[in-house]
DNA sequence: TAGATTGTTAATCGATTAACAATC
DNA sequence: TAGATTGTTAATCGATTAACAATC
């Protein structure tokens, strides 16, 4: 079983590679993107052997190969197509990020249950009404669906995607979907993070106190 | 030095708790949250007592008290006045969330360099024009800049928050920023996580396939 | 050749889980 | 009391880092 943790290194190794690509580099090592990314050398050997790319002693890896390794290993050549639930902001706010379809998805249709969103096209992308999700989803070749509702809707949301034969879900509320084992899901919580940088920032606070 | 990874774990029972607090129960115990979490009961009694919050044997957490004991263990309970520059769909869908200011940050202003977006209120939240940023910081005591800019301009972002004194910063540009060791930096880096999902619905396709 | 880098094996580190005495 | 739960110590597991032979 690969670890997820190399797999989210992955992302990051390959925007610097794709960086030094434009830059006309031809090669690069474990080294320089350790100095990049401030991940040990070592663990940038394991994970680009994860992709099977063999690199040359000496010179490091090829700039071309190792992009075209990652995007393979990571399934970024052929696109899932998704459907998004939930066309508020944030909702829009991913409709708008053109360069997922270079991370192998693609956002074919939202729907809300919202009127005044029905028939919003944003960046190519329109906005219907839910009652069309379940039938839509079962015609088209649709792999993941995107939650980006409220908190409260959204296992019922997960319910209906999983039950039109949805494979993979990206979350974005916090709460906890439960789904079948063979469907992977991935969730942002923000309130997660959140907890991070309060924490750490009134420890700050804490310490200057007490000088 | 206490380990982000419990700390990520606590708002999760925090809403759970809550949730119990909001349907009148009055005592929860670690089993209990282990089957709401799927967290090891051992890892939720430790992450308890990081809070220094002490159960009752038998019994086991007074709801009330957890809470209590989380909130202030993150620091919920003083707000962080935070700025935030990119008022794009991004920027605007946080802008949203009202329920940020339970978890101990409110974002008073947003800021912006295009002039359609300036002047724009979403829920109670101005957007300026960005060259008013440094000084109003200054003025201020914020304490948290969180960037949406896209990716290109956080560092530039970056660079003014920190001169301006800001202590923590919520990244959700894909850019490493470089900043001195005593600023936090909590990054949201959507692709990672759209490379997992990729990656693992190539492998349910591949595996069926090979049926 | 000399030296930088690869790929892999071994060692370390940290996080998670198991075991169990203490307690009400 | 009996039994469920706490809190802590020990054991396990997995991820990261160190060490080093192989290679061009």
């Amino acid at each position: 079983m690969v670890r997820n943790s190399a797999i989210r290194r992955l992302p990051l190794y390959y925007r610097h590679i794709l960086k030094m690509q434009k830059d006309g580099i031809q090669y690069t090592s474990a080294r320089i993107l350790s100095e990049l990314t401030g991940v040990h050398k070592t663990q940038i050997r394991k994970d680009i052997a994860l992709t099977g790319l063999v690199g040359v002693p000496r010179r490091g890896h090829c700039v071309n190969a190792l992009i075209k390794a990652i995007a393979e290993y990571l399934n970024w050549n052929d696109i899932s197509s998704a459907f998004l639930v939930g066309a508020g902001n944030l909702g829009k706010a991913l409709m708008n990020f053109d360069s997922f379809e270079k991370s192998g998805m693609k956002i074919i249709s939202a729907f809300d249950v919202n009127v005044h969103e029905i028939g919003v096209v944003i960046n190519d992308i329109e906005v219907l009404p839910m009652d069309k999700f379940s039938d839509l989803i079962k015609r088209m070749h649709i792999n993941i669906g995107i939650i980006t509702t409220p908190p409260e809707v959204a296992q019922e949301i997960a319910d209906i995607m999983v039950a039109a034969g949805i494979k993979g879900i990206w979350n974005f509320t916090y709460t906890q979907l439960e789904v079948p084992d063979d469907i992977v899901v991935e969730s942002v919580d923000l309130y997660r993070g959140l907890g991070v940088l309060s924490m750490r920032l009134g420890n700050i606070d804490n310490l200057s106190d007490e000088e």
